[in-house]
DNA sequence: AGCGTTATGTTATCTTATAACAAAATTGAG
DNA sequence: CTCAATTTTGTTATAAGATAACATAACGCT
């Protein structure tokens, strides 16, 4: 397939707000189709400049407002530790993604919820902590938290950069 | 106690740069005891306010370059979700830290190993993550990643808040 | 058609972070 | 100890990321 699941995406991003009665606007569909495109994550600034290109607004709350909205409803993740945001691989739900951030080549993949639970165990939406005992002199107590969202990125070397660092230090 | 292990954060950090020939240099040394004063995540800027007050340098980089040295060695951590840093309340080795950050008075709890490996199963150092078939369309590929760090932040509710709001809401 | 609500466009500004270079302190070799 | 090399600090300037506030336009319902 040449476009590695983007028009699947964005159709069932598509088809979440109808359900939902979500506003699918044109400059939101347009951020969404952006990131689709990029297959990577983008700064706000660089999906602006796209956007500027395409005839809209081309001040920094147009791109922000669409990646909020996108955000919210799942359908784009931020990339904490790169600035940037990323279009959802498998909208859903609104939720935490798990991404891996490959350091050599900035591509971004998300682990879907098979992955994540497989990976995390216990991380999911809702998760009250409860620590064993401790050895340490400030651990005997008991961690109790709500969790309602997360955050996970993990860094490292993606497939593909491992084989061609490989190749290259033979 | 009076300190929530502060003191004995800060001397494990001393020895820990001896054993290793770090520099805890006046600056870093006090931005650490700053961020273990505060008990709570700090934005870089007020790091700087802080560092100001004690006649050191009042320019951006002064806050940052100490924060750098501090993070890279495993003694501070970088707080995403809230753009700001954190003193680890473990130091050891460099790690990626998993952050339980309160929505509601931004309190942030780290967790250490025990608790990771028990929350997060196999997110470690140095996972190689290998999916199980799954059955989506585009989902039948491996997963191989050498994984180098992670940022792991769970947003939620601590037990105080929860508590709070309970009472509040009777 | 008209009213309330939601979204967009725009200006201005704020916050966070870094590049670049000079001056000072520290380290290690001789 | 002294000097050169390295590392750290201080400073200026500016880049990059994000938001507040308000005016205008579009939508969606009755």
């Amino acid at each position: 397939m040449a476009n590695s699941g983007r028009d699947e995406a964005f159709a069932k991003v598509e088809r979440l707000c109808k359900e939902r009665n979500l506003r699918l606007t044109p400059v939101r569909k347009r951020v969404l189709e952006i990131l689709l495109e990029a297959g990577r994550a983008l700064g706000a600034y660089e999906v602006l400049e796209s956007l500027r290109k395409d005839g809209f607004g081309h001040q920094p709350p147009v791109a922000y407002r669409a990646l909020e909205f996108l955000q919210e409803n799942g359908f784009v993740h931020r990339v904490e530790g790169m600035k940037g945001y990323v279009a959802c691989t498998s909208p859903s739900e609104p939720h935490g993604p798990v991404l891996l951030v490959c350091d050599s080549c900035n591509e971004v993949k998300e682990l879907r919820t098979p992955h994540l639970e497989e990976i995390a165990g216990g991380i999911g939406s809702h998760c009250s902590l409860e620590s064993a005992a401790e050895t340490g002199r400030h651990q005997a107590e008991t961690e109790e938290f709500l969790a309602s969202a997360h955050a996970i990125e993990i860094l490292g070397c993606c497939k593909q950069c491992s084989e061609a660092n490989e190749l290259s230090s033979k």
